[in-house]
Parts: C-alpha cells; structure tokens; sequence
DNA sequence: ATTGAGACCTGTCGGC
DNA sequence: TGCCGACAGGTCTCAA
C-alpha cells in the first residue's frame, strides 16, 4: 500500500464496531498512502490529503494482502510460509469473496488488500489532523513497549499508586501501548510475578522504580520480541506456543519449578499463570 | 477518578 | 448428528 494510490475502494459490509465515516469510499480513492505506520494496536495510512486511515483488527481481523505479480509474492513470501488453508483462501478471492471481507482496497501498484473481520470488531476511521490529534483513544496511548522512552522509570510511575491488579495494568493501553491479553499473562510469568498482585507495589511510593519494574518491562520486550520474530510471515496466533497462555493444567515451563498453571478471570479477561514461581 | 462488569458479534469446540 | 453453553486475540460505556 505504501506509496499506492488507492483506484478502487469497495465497502461490501459498512457496519463494523463503529460505523464506517461517510462516503469512506469516495473519500479515499485517488489518494495515494504515504506511509503506512502502526502505534500500539492501531494501523495508520498516512495520505496525500493529509488525513489519516486509522485500522483497528479489534479481535479476529485480519488483513489479506494479493499482488498481480504473482511470481514476485511467491518468492516474498517463501521465508515465512504462508499456512495451506490461507494459500487456499488467497486464490478463491478473486471469484469468490468470504462473506466477512467487508473492505477490499485495490491499489495502484496492483495490490489487493481485503480486511476480514467475522466478529466485526475492527473498526476504520478517517481523521482530519486536527481530530487525529484529539482522538480519545490514540491520543492517551502509552509508550511503545519496544521504544526506549519505554523503561522502568516510564512502567513505575504509570503503575504508581494503581489499586488494579498488575495484570489489568498491562491491558491498559494508557500505560502501555499494544500489550494484549495473551502478552500480558506471559510477561508477568516470564517475570515472576503474580498477575494478581497490586500494581503500584513495582514502584515506591515517590513513583521510582523498585526491582519488580525492571523485570516486568525487560520481561515485556522480551515476549513481545520474541513474538515478533517467530510471527513474522507466519499465522502466529495459530501456530504459536506460549509459556502460559491457554495451558491450564500443564507443566509451569520454568526450569525446576513443579508448579501447574492455573486459569482465573481478572477482568472478564482469562489469565494464566504458575502460582508457584509468580508472586 | 478509578475500577470492574457487561455489551458489541460471530465462530468454534466440548459435552450430552 | 445435533443442540447448547462456554469461550475467544479488544475496546467502549456505564454505574458503583
């Protein structure tokens, strides 16, 4: 998409969580994308009319991305390896759309890009400067966990005084930017801590960092780097094997340690954990 | 002001 | 085989 112009934009299903933004269509065609970023959870096409595309997959969306030049996506493509079923999907598109492709962006560097989406979560928007600026949720966003500015002096003083739980405080996108459910039980394991446990006890009362903040945010950009290397090119969310997540009942992985880990709800959410070696 | 619960929507999976 | 409830990666709103 990046440096494409968008020649076709075809909305087959226009209510997702939020409803798409008027003539979303016609609005975008014959803008050309002149970045394309990502800030926490949230996608970002920058374009030549000085507005912004912002995408959220919210839970199960997904962007499909076909290329006239065949050859050339094949080659591409070869290092991660595309799952068969996905390969598949890839050459029905052209006759036959999935009932859940509700946006397909044909671009002019021959790319097609369908966003899928069944549980209608996402969401796209199509923001003026001024009301990027003022977004209620990109603008409160916290650091990138991967960035510098994100450190344990940053994660301490977020969590300060913070009667939530530290696995909630994770969640908080405000606190930290782009942590999701499943990363957010694996660094607290990877951290030794009790998902269950206060925020506010990683920092002093001042707001400094105790030695629980370090580990935490070593621990974060320890996953999420890690992540990102095994997913690339790849269906991570299928193929991955977390430490935690999803495996109540089994082995705690940490070397020497017998603890089994547990499933509870914080939050209407799932968390995972090893009561033995997290506290 | 913070916090947790419920809502949004569809698909899948396990149990009976 | 089919039906039913539980649960799923994320916000967002509302009420306590």
């Amino acid at each position: 998409m990046q440096g494409a112009r968008f020649d076709e934009v075809e909305v087959r299903r226009p209510d997702l969580r939020a409803p798409f933004p008027e003539r979303f269509a016609a609005r975008l065609v014959g803008q050309t994308v002149r970045a394309l970023t990502r800030r926490g959870k949230y996608l970002l096409a920058a374009l030549s009319s000085d507005e912004t595309l912002l995408m959220h997959l919210g839970m199960s969306g997904w962007f499909h991305v076909e290329r006239l030049e065949r050859r050339v996506e094949r080659r591409g493509e070869r290092r991660g390896g595309l799952s068969a079923d996905r390969q598949a999907s890839a050459g029905l598109a052209a006759t036959a759309p999935d009932p859940h492709d509700h946006v397909i962006f044909r671009m002019s560097s021959g790319a097609t890009v369908r966003f899928n989406d069944p549980r209608r979560f996402g969401t796209m928007e199509l923001l003026s400067p001024a009301r990027l600026a003022a977004h209620p949720t990109l603008s409160l966003l916290g650091p990138e966990p991967l960035s510098e500015a994100f450190d344990a002096a940053a994660l301490a003083r977020a969590c300060r005084g913070k009667k939530t739980s530290l696995k909630a405080a994770l969640l908080d996108q405000r606190i930290v930017a782009g942590l999701g459910n499943i990363y957010a039980s694996e660094a607290l394991h990877v951290a030794g801590l009790s998902p269950r446990r206060r925020a506010a006890i990683i920092a002093t009362p001042a707001g400094a960092p105790r030695d629980a903040a370090r580990r935490l945010t070593a621990a974060i950009k320890q996953v999420l780097t890690e992540a990102v290397e095994r997913a690339a090119g790849s269906d991570e969310y299928r193929d991955a094997r977390f430490r935690v997540y999803d495996r109540e009942g089994q082995r705690c992985p940490r070397r020497g340690c017998p603890g089994t880990i547990v499933r509870r709800t914080q939050a209407g959410r799932s968390t995972f954990s090893c009561p033995v070696c997290q506290r």
